[in-house]
DNA sequence: TCCTCTCGTCTCATAATATGGGACTAGACA
DNA sequence: TGTCTAGTCCCATATTATGAGACGAGAGGA
């Protein structure tokens, strides 16, 4: 067995070198196995997987050739990559515009996972860091994430997340949101913090991200939030645009 | 195991799942197990083998994304697509100017692999098919596809190859050739048959392909050769401009 | 038309690897 | 300092992957 820290998995190393050995050039079988110092029947047998999966493609005589799930791949990782590249410039300037703490965040599984973090100028810090989880439907930036959904699943979130407080406000709420393209966190989150938040789209107009402003309550007043909630949705627009997204 | 109709290779595709699931967004371990119905220890295993070859990136509690070797190849998977794509018209324009059968192959290991073929339109047919391979040293197309090595490289090839006649003359008319920017077949290859080929370059300058032209020697006399010449270095120079090639 | 050759397909006894329970570590927060 | 979350690592055991090589398909030459 090749020697590797983690003692690495065989059989999935072996199908990441048939596909970079393709990647080098079209191979016939023969040549994919020789180049590789692997058996016939084994190479066939992890290319022919690589080919179902859409990986490889491969053609009578004309051997195996990469497939169309890399140029799909390729195109996640350029956006996974591209999102927060885009975004920096952008939460930095909304951050010194409102002199408070700026979010950029991604729904992964039934959370918010937060992927920046832009600090305010005030004294006062948000505690939150790069990485955390928070809840969906108590975050700004996680309700600006559900903002496309429905009634039926907001319903299921929030019996799923164990929701304090009055649900049929909340829902009526979440619904003025959709209508405005934001979401607040009126201290529901975390006592004294509020949040102006806004859904980030990509080119097929889906939501793939959120940005959110947090500060003290004390900064926030309601006429501050509805400002706000201006710029907050231009800088979420303009980091869209930065990732194709089109107004139609 | 995952039925499938070949048997498959269950851990390559739990990687190619790995790699599909974070594809979908950036995932933590526990929620990237979950999600694929896998323990911790294998996800994690399977994960780690893919961040050490670079087709997933990780960081602390930021979870999973997809990495850079995805970019890579799904660059070269673009490329591997475009070249019979952006190469098409091309050499179909060039069968019809020039009457004979016309050829686009790549280097593959030690030999030239033919990946399209126009016929001409006169009476004799070349009797040559997509997915061939066929010697470096004797063909146009392949002697098109060394003109960037060096004399050694070529001997090595020679003797590789085994080829017939007077080394010396061969090579320098390869020198000549490599002055020249094209390559013929003087008959070597077959008897009676003669070809005009030349390279195809990539972006970064690279031979990354050739096109030939070949017919009977009776059409193929030493003057139409270097008209001809010229015609098929325009083609494949306009052919590598498709893919991203400049001459500076 | 038949024989030969190349390339890909497929089986299954056996060898070898992958699995996963769960203990452990690191880092962060109250 | 204790607790919690997230990731790391071990190893007995279960399970999968391997590979030798027979076979089939398709193409070309005599």
């Amino acid at each position: 067995m090749e020697a590797s820290t983690t003692g690495g998995s065989q059989t999935l190393l072996r199908g990441l070198d048939i596909l970079e050995a393709v990647g080098r050039g079209p191979l016939l079988l023969d040549a994919l196995a020789a180049e590789l110092g692997l058996t016939k029947s084994t190479t066939h047998r992890l290319a022919t997987t690589l080919v179902e999966r859409g990986y490889l493609s491969s053609a009578p005589r004309a051997g195996y050739r990469l497939g169309p799930r890399l140029l799909d791949l390729g195109s996640r990782a350029q956006r996974q990559i591209d999102l927060i590249q885009v975004a920096r410039p952008h939460l930095e300037a909304l951050a010194t515009l409102s002199g408070d703490t700026v979010h950029l965040g991604v729904r992964s599984d039934d959370s918010a996972l937060y992927l920046d973090k832009i600090p305010g100028n005030r004294r006062i810090e948000i505690s939150s860091r790069v990485g955390d989880r928070h809840a969906l439907t108590t975050t700004g930036l996680g309700k600006a994430l559900l903002l496309d959904g429905d009634a039926r699943s907001w319903k299921a979130l929030l019996a799923a997340e164990g929701a304090k407080g009055d649900r049929t406000a909340w829902l009526e709420r979440m619904r003025g949101y959709a209508d405005a393209g934001h979401a607040f966190d009126l201290e529901e989150n975390e006592d004294r913090i509020r949040c102006v938040a806004a859904p980030i789209r990509d080119a097929s107009g889906a939501i793939t991200a959120a940005i959110s402003v947090s500060s003290a309550a004390q900064y926030m007043k309601d006429d501050r939030m509805a400002a706000l909630a201006a710029d907050v949705r231009r800088t979420a627009a303009t980091i869209g645009a930065g990732l194709g997204w089109h107004v139609d």
